[in-house]
RNA sequence: GCCGCCGUAGCUCAGCCAGGUAGAGCAGCGGGCUGUUAACCCGUUGGUCGUCGGUUCGAAUCCGACCGGCGGCGCCA
């Protein structure tokens, strides 16, 4: 048996400092240096960053292999625990062993190159070793975590709905075709549609996966695969939509803030929780606002991404938008019993211009109702047949909302795009690696 | 879908306007240095100038088409 073959968590050492300890530790080289007779080494294992350092004097022969190392190579060393205020984060390893596990090529990713996006995403399967796309990443993951942690704890039940549809959620939305044995199918936009069926099982459902939009966008807040939370609620009106998803928003933000200091601190990012209660205007406020500012936007159009930055610019914190027009909505939005040229919905907007964050209201529930919105905006009726038909076996008042993970990642980050916030981004124009 | 910008060494860029046989920094490689943190010092390898075509005695440089990338708008999570 290869005596690497168990080993330490960087972590764990820095957790427990056994201090005059043997230890292994294994993993990429992510930083080489050699002074005369002294030599550096900093390993990387996932967990953890650490510097092993070797003297010539001490070791001759083993300086032999430290000469041939090279950056990213994989190795495992056996050394000493030491404090010493001269190694990052005040500890290291003084090896007395080490094998080389796997011989690395050149590393492509230089300092200069991360000037060049474009280059970035062309290695982005190496790219994603670095510090800083490591937090991101991380970051990620402690979203998603939170927001199971969060959604299950408040009487949700995940719930799985399909990849493969037959028609769209949306009309007018672009869809990806997939060839399904002799017929034509599409990538899922939105699991609200099953989640409406789901709530007669589980009353409150949501569902944390990705969807695919065919939208030739090409902006930073775009990717063509994203994912998203969302959520349906039984018997929620508007009101107690806005409260779940304002609820979920601050656990998840005080979550980050709380577990991801040090990947907060490597990204260089100051965030704050937003503190509730998040703020609520209407459409037509919405728009007086930015109208005030300069935009032409008239009554009954969607919002343009300047208006959204026009209005976003006096908060501070994300906001809630809602009441918009029904011209502005899809077919299954609620119209306002009080006025019905409005909608039971709303977005929820990111300050700074990072721009929509989620999107929810309440559900038609009535079957005539929905029929007459289906008609009025021209889709195919057939298409909504098992849908419709919800409507037929108890359909009480109900509401959700969804929110891209990658756009809140990105406002929790303060990234220049989405692109950044999802291991292997999909754009119109970027599909591989 | 529309508009704009950019393709020269592995990476970042200069050279292009005023056409004359390809340059720097970083990375790599060789050497030096006993505490490096983006080390430093000396030396050195490396390029079908995105592709195809045109103009010209001669094209990285001028013109056209195409390909690739980046950014903005629209659409939206």
């Amino acid at each position: 048996m290869v005596w690497w073959r168990e080993a330490e968590r960087i972590v764990d050492i820095f957790r427990s400092k056994p201090i005059g300890d043997i230890v292994i530790v294994r993993g990429w080289i992510y930083r080489l240096s050699r002074i005369g007779g002294v030599a550096f080494i900093g390993i990387r294992d996932g967990s953890g960053y650490i510097q092993v350092s070797l003297k010539r004097s001490v070791a001759p022969s083993l300086f032999e292999i430290v000469d041939k190392l090279s950056v990213e190579d994989v190795v495992a060393v056996r050394g000493v625990v030491v404090e010493d205020k001269r190694a990052p984060g005040g500890l290291e390893v003084r090896a007395q062993d080490i094998e080389v596990i796997s011989k690395s090529s050149v590393w492509p990713i230089t300092r200069s190159a991360v000037k060049s996006i474009g280059f970035l995403f062309d290695k982005r399967h190496l790219w994603i070793r670095s510090p800083r796309v490591r937090s991101i990443l991380k970051i990620r993951s402690e979203v998603c975590r939170l927001i199971r942690e969060y959604m299950d704890e408040n009487g949700f039940v995940e719930f799985h709905s399909p990849i493969f549809v037959k028609s769209a959620c949306e009309g007018g939305a672009t869809l990806f075709p997939v060839e399904y044995f002799g017929n034509t199918v599409y990538l899922t936009q939105s699991a609200q549609l099953y989640q409406e069926a789901a709530i007669a099982t589980f009353g409150r459902v949501y569902t944390l996966g990705p969807c695919f939009r065919a939208e030739k966008s090409r902006t930073r807040k775009h990717l063509t695969e994203f994912w998203q939370i969302e959520c349906e609620i039984a018997f929620a009106d508007l009101d107690e939509d806005m409260r779940i998803l304002e609820e979920l928003l601050v656990y998840v933000c005080r979550g980050v803030a709380d577990r991801c200091r040090e990947e907060l601190d490597i990204l260089g990012v100051d965030f704050k929780p937003p503190t509730p209660p998040l703020p609520r205007i209407t459409y037509t406020e919405a728009l007086e606002i930015a109208r005030s500012r300069g935009s032409e936007t008239v009554w009954g159009e969607d919002f343009s991404s300047r208006d959204e930055s026009l209005v976003s610019s006096i908060f501070d914190k994300p906001f809630f938008v809602t009441h918009y027009p029904a011209s502005t909505r899809s077919f299954y939005h609620m119209l306002d019993p009080h006025d019905p040229r409005l909608t039971l919905s709303f977005d929820l907007i990111a300050p700074e211009g990072y721009g929509e964050l989620a999107t929810g209201g309440q559900r038609i529930s009535d079957y005539d109702t929905l029929v007459k919105r289906i008609d009025e905006q021209r889709l195919p009726r057939g298409s909504f047949s098992w849908y419709l038909e919800l409507r037929m076996y108890g359909c009480p008042p109900h509401s959700g909302f969804g929110m891209g993970i990658e756009r809140l990642v990105r406002w929790i980050c303060k990234l220049p795009s989405v692109r950044m916030a999802i291991p292997f981004p999909r754009t119109p124009d970027r599909f591989e690696p």
